[in-house]
RNA sequence: GGGCGAAUAGCUCAGCCGGGAGAGCAUCUGACUUACAUUCAGAAGGUCACAGGUUCGAGCCCUGUUUCGCCCACCA
């Protein structure tokens, strides 16, 4: 592709912005998106959380789209099918809240979308009101501030490296979804399963319709309860006293209710009370709901604008007045009060209540208040038509597709949380009085008076009667009703597509747990309902991202973090290993800049890994590097096998957390290996040969550098895309292509595009663990050298040696004199001693007098230091070396003089404790032993 | 009122199957050693919230307690 340039040299600094728009193009154009369809192979599939179009992305799509594709990357390296489809949501009561917005201010954005839909500009800077453009202008607005979102939004899911299929991009009101959703009303109103009646519902006076119970957030707030006195009829002066926190809801009272065993309300009940005010004459009744102990015992029952009052007007068959308008003022119930805004009214009937001396007291309260999820104004509860969806029997198989282990949700304990709520699961109330979202399929007769249900858009006739003077429901579903069906609408249902029949059901429904409720539990029944089949067969649920001080981020609190800056100051990489290393499932975290950072410096480390073996690779013209496989087995040494056996290790560990979902866990495994084994160590000690005088040993060592190098980046390549695939690019440009892509199993079409173009680190087959590369020993021996250099070193800083000089060391080995001699180098250039003042043999011929003594294992290191050693220092350091062994010692002896633990604990746990005595009783040995040598 | 999560180094967090606790950042020493100062070498720092229990052995399992956070719930 001409959209990548072959460069010659890798860059000296990794510059993200200059590589990641470049690659991600190359990867679209290259159709290394797309799924491989093979029939033979069960597909991997995603389909992605549409994200709203009301805005710009957050750091909460950030998590979602590197989580997702890092299982996507992950299984299409793998040879899987690999799909993830991604798609935006029509969000009608979000986009209705912004565009109000946008249309109240007269903001500069709304003006130019107005503008260019041709809506006649209104004079003057006049707020507007969805009203002055009616139902038809508001729909054009809306499809014109879609199309601006979905742009911006797919370009930030491009920032982000999402590897998603972007030619199966849908939209909820695409046409062929806007069908599925009627399809799936039909189905349900035909089944009885959707039915349309008067229920009290919350109402949102500012957005204008009801909203289903999920979207009520229930705030403490401090308020008032008022005690109201109500007259009796036909008594002097006598009165019973109710509390209420919603004075102006006395204007609906039709009875007043005690409880039936309540003996101080016994004479009452069945007498009449007069309604203060408007002077009705209310019954006073018994029911088992009220709570003797709360209040005054006796309680006023406004059936149409309170939930439990609701019930008790239907047991008592009460009247049932609604005193409000949907925005939230009195109507012509309300009397005086008509017109009154809800909260005016409430003040303005205390101060009525109060002048007639039917107010007996205040108190203060704190009660739990339902607040609209969307603009948090104080919800109505009131009595309305509406549609519904009757949840329970889909709610069945939904709870046993859970049980049954047919669906799995991690972490677990969510499950129970979903257990939870659907067993105490209530009617899901669809429809709104909006106008941005799917029109309720439903026409009514004016001629017969009877309803048609059709999943045809429009209907020219009732399907009753034939008469042509049908009117469509002027309501919208709930948004949820058509992301209840995105696993199935999205790929072509009702129709039975190729792509519904092979990647239906889907796979991982990966999402934050907050809308476990919302969405995923909705899917589960609609998926089941409408298919037959689960949707998908496991739920991973994210945590959320919350600021450095734990808050939750918020755009009126001002601390929302733009992923797009971080990605501009960082580079996308570092904001996804930061995002995925950082977080565990389900849990929360804290995102912080340090954080973004230390994960940049991890991608520089990378690259500039990839450069030292790249630049040694290409600046030795007359080495021919070879496979690792054809190296001969004496070329291999300990090194060599040591970070060979480490990485296999490392893939098995990787290959296990990522079926695990331990994807965080994963990606620190291979940073460790990374920079604490491959950088800090291999390649330091790989130097010696790179350097040295024998081409043979120059070759075996290139050889592994680029071996691990180019395996370890396809670990990594599904946590950080951009910056793998970059130095890969420059790998398969280099000498040592010839050498990496022979190395690669599996079939050679995978490397390339779908037109055949250049190979892709995407597509190339993940790292597999092979046993034969394991090797305990060298594991074992190689982790002595590093402790005798790390000895070696800690004692040059402690005594102060200079960094730069060239020391001396005697080191007397034992049994592991032969192997370890062979290591002399390697030792030399680490722990900077001078190779031709190393010595490495079972036991030391002669002793320098004045020496600092180290003993690790069971192997001790002379450093001859005349000159530099304090005695007394010295000797008090050993003193603490063998006052720890000792305890130690003493650890252990009284571990193994216990009986039980003899007896009781596993065989090689106590074979290793004896081990690990018999070594701490050499080592204090040897540490005595130096004293006395000292004192000499 | 129910339920869930968290509590581990100064800070932010890992810690799988129970077998002498780790990382990053911050702090302190030192180093421009030819991939990298976005680096390197080294140091210091922990009663794993508390109290019991199970176990030969507990950060991990069980019970209770405390603190913080969250979710659900129609006490007006």
């Amino acid at each position: 592709m001409e959209t990548l340039t072959k460069a010659k040299e890798m860059p000296k600094a990794y510059d993200p912005k200059k590589v990641e728009g470049r690659l991600y193009e190359f990867w679209e154009k290259g159709g290394f998106f797309k799924p491989r369809i093979d029939p033979n192979k069960r597909p991997f599939v995603i389909s992605m959380p549409p994200p709203n179009v009301t805005g710009e992305l957050h750091l909460g799509h950030a998590i979602v789209d590197t989580i997702e594709d890092i299982m996507i990357r992950w299984h299409r390296m793998k040879g899987d099918p690999t799909l993830w489809l991604p798609g935006s949501d029509h969000a009608s009561i979000a986009v209705h809240y912004v565009i109000d917005k946008g249309l109240t201010s007269r903001s500069p954005e709304m003006d130019g979308l107005l503008k260019d839909i041709g809506f006649p500009p209104p004079p003057g800077r006049k707020s507007l009101a969805r009203q002055d453009l009616g139902r038809e202008w508001f729909l054009k607005l809306g499809w014109a501030w879609r199309e601006r979102y979905s742009g911006i939004i797919k370009k930030q899911h491009e920032r982000l490296g999402a590897s998603c299929d972007w030619s199966r991009e849908r939209f909820t009101m695409d046409p062929g979804l806007s069908r599925a959703v009627r399809e799936s009303f039909v189905r349900l109103y035909n089944k009885g399963l959707i039915y349309r009646g008067q229920y009290l519902a919350n109402r949102c006076p500012r957005c204008g319709t009801v909203v289903s119970d999920l979207e009520v957030v229930h705030e403490e707030e401090r308020g008032k309860l008022y005690y109201v006195r109500y007259p009796l009829t036909g008594g002097d002066d006598e009165y019973v006293t109710v509390a209420t926190t919603r004075p102006e809801t006395i204007l609906g009272d039709t009875a007043v209710a005690v409880h039936p065993g309540d003996q101080r309300y016994k004479d009452v009940v069945g007498r009449y009370a007069i309604l203060p005010v408007l002077g009705r004459t209310i019954p006073i009744i018994a029911d088992e709901s009220v709570d003797p102990s709360f209040g005054t015992g006796a309680v006023k029952v406004t059936p149409a604008h309170d939930p439990t009052d609701y019930e008790i007007g239907q047991r008592h068959k009460l009247q049932f007045i609604n005193v409000m308008n949907p925005d939230g003022t009195m109507n012509q119930y309300a009397g005086i009060y008509a017109g009154m805004d809800r909260f005016a009214c409430r003040k303005a009937l205390v101060a009525h209540l109060e002048g007639q001396g039917l107010l007996a007291k205040v108190e203060d309260y704190v009660h739990a208040i339902g607040h609209c999820q969307r603009c948090d104004t104080i919800l109505e509860p009131s009595i309305s038509e509406q549609w519904f969806v009757k949840t329970k029997p889909l709610a069945l198989p939904a709870i046993a597709a859970v049980r049954d282990g047919r669906i799995r949700i991690i972490p677990e304990r969510f499950t129970k949380i979903y257990h939870n709520w659907m067993e105490n699961i209530r009617d899901w109330c669809i429809s709104r009085q909006l106008w941005w979202g799917h029109r309720i399929p439903v026409w009514y007769c004016d001629a017969c008076g009877k309803e048609s249900v059709t999943v045809e858009e429009t209907l020219p006739a009732c399907l009753q009667c034939g008469s042509d003077r049908v009117r469509q429901d002027p309501d919208i579903l709930d948004t949820w009703f058509s992301s209840a069906l995105w696993p199935f609408s999205t790929l072509g249902w009702p129709e039975e597509t190729d792509d519904l029949k092979y990647f239906y059901p889907t796979s991982v429904l990966e999402t934050a747990y907050d809308i476990l409720f919302f969405w995923v539990a909705r899917m589960i029944m609609m998926g089941l309902e409408c298919t037959g089949d689960i949707p998908f067969d496991t739920v991973y649920l994210h945590g959320m991202i919350r600021d450095e001080r734990g808050m939750r981020m918020s755009k009126t609190k001002g601390n929302v973090v733009n992923p797009l800056d971080v990605m501009d100051e960082f580079g996308t990489d570092a904001l996804r290993f930061t995002l995925v290393t950082g977080s565990t499932p389900g849990n929360d975290m804290k995102l912080s800049r340090q954080k973004v950072e230390n994960s940049r410096n991890f991608t520089n480390k990378l690259w500039n890994a990839a450069r030292f073996v790249l630049q040694a690779i290409e600046n030795k013209e007359e080495v021919k590097p070879l496979p690792v496989q054809e190296i001969p087995e004496e070329r291999l040494l300990l090194p060599d096998q040591w970070i060979l056996s480490r990485h296999h290790r490392l893939c098995a560990e990787v290959d296990r957390l990522m079926a695990d979902y331990q994807f965080g866990e994963a990606g620190r495994q291979i940073y460790e290996f990374l920079w604490g084994e491959f950088c800090d160590w291999y390649i330091e000690a790989s130097k010696i040969r790179l350097y040295g005088h024998d081409p043979e040993a120059r070759a075996a060592t290139m050889s592994i550098l680029l071996y691990v190098l180019e395996r370890t980046l396809r670990l990594l390549h599904p946590f950080m895309p951009f910056v793998t695939e970059e130095i890969w690019q420059h790998l398969l440009f280099s000498k040592a292509a010839a050498m990496v892509l022979p190395n690669l199993p599996g079939e050679p079409a995978l490397f390339t595009s779908k037109e055949g173009g250049r190979g892709s680190i995407m597509v190339a087959p993940y790292p597999q663990a092979e046993e034969r590369y394991y090797n305990d020993a060298a594991e074992r021996e190689m982790g002595l050298v590093l402790e005798i250099v790390r000895a070696i070193r800690n004692a040059r800083v402690e005594f102060e040696v200079e960094p730069n000089r060239r020391i001396a060391a005697l080191i007397a080995a034992g049994s592991n004199a032969g192997w370890l001699g062979d290591q002399a180098a390697v030792i030399a250039a680490l722990a900077r001693v001078d190779p031709e003042r190393l010595a490495i043999a079972p036991h030391l011929a002669e002793k320098p007098s004045q020496a600092l003594g180290l003993v690790v294992g069971t192997v001790e290191v002379l450093l001859p230091l005349a000159g530099m050693i304090d005695l007394a220092a010295e000797q008090a350091r050993l003193e603490r070396e063998m006052a720890a062994t000792e305890s130690e010692i003493a650890r252990a002896v009284a571990l193994l003089g216990n009986a039980s633990f003899v007896s009781r604990a596993p065989a090689n746990v106590v074979e290793k404790e004896k081990e690990k005595l018999a070594a701490l009783q050499e080592r204090l040995d040897k540490l005595f032993r130096r004293k006395e040598a000292l004192r000499a």
